[in-house]
DNA sequence: CCGATGTTTCGCCACATAACGAAGTATTAG
DNA sequence: CTAATACTTCGTTATGTGGCGAAACATCGG
């Protein structure tokens, strides 16, 4: 129940809910994630965290970039099951429309090559 | 969005969680959630306007009784969607289950006909 | 070593929310 | 009509949460 708990408020956040849909283009760092959602860099970290400690994305560290994605572990049928919904529920959503297609753009003058050695 | 984050919101308090799950049950009328969960009138009043305000559930009035059921509108593929998400990650739930004993042994004394006229 | 860069941690503030009791509304019983 | 019952609304209080900037931490370039 606490775990659900977690689970769920990590993704009663807004920003947390674009944040993780924008991860479904893959792996992104977080100075793009900055980029996307416009928010203070100590904001993102945060969200992350939530969104980390909830089993919903997962962190890779490189240098000095940290890399998030989505989640991968198919034996938590929750949180996969959570994010499916997620998706399906918001595969016409207008923001996250916006998002992607904003997103795309960052990706053009960011890319991820860009925060590699 | 806006709808979405209503929903999630909705099922963030473990409190409302538990009464949505109680109404698994069937129809239940408030003098039985506020027996079941424990807590002042006002406050079980609140999380039932929340859940209905999220379409989680609906609400009938017969003479002075409110009742309460899960949400029957299956056009509505977000709300069912995330209520079987609920049931399927709470299936082995400690907490759930106690909660349904307890509320099988609440309707024996306080059986649903009884409250009507 | 030193400064620059990417990220996180911490402390603060503004605002949201869960809880309660008191008061209000609606309906039934006498 | 009046009292009692079922429920909701309102006002208050305590706690939780999202936002920021400053400072800390980690890593890389020179």
């Amino acid at each position: 129940m606490k775990d659900l708990l977690a689970l769920i408020k990590a993704i009663s956040d807004k920003n947390r809910v674009r944040l993780l849909m924008a991860l479904r283009q893959g792996e992104l760092c977080v100075c793009q994630l900055i980029e996307f959602i416009a928010l203070a860099p100590s904001t993102v970290s945060k969200h992350m965290s939530v969104l980390r400690t909830a089993n919903l994305v997962e962190a890779r560290k490189t240098g000095r970039w940290v890399y998030y994605r989505l989640s991968e572990n198919h034996s938590d049928k929750a949180v996969m099951g959570l994010i499916s919904w997620l998706e399906t529920t918001l595969s016409d959503d207008p923001t996250i429309g916006l998002d992607t297609e904003r997103l795309e753009l960052i990706l053009k003058r960011m890319p991820t090559d860009s925060c590699i050695d």
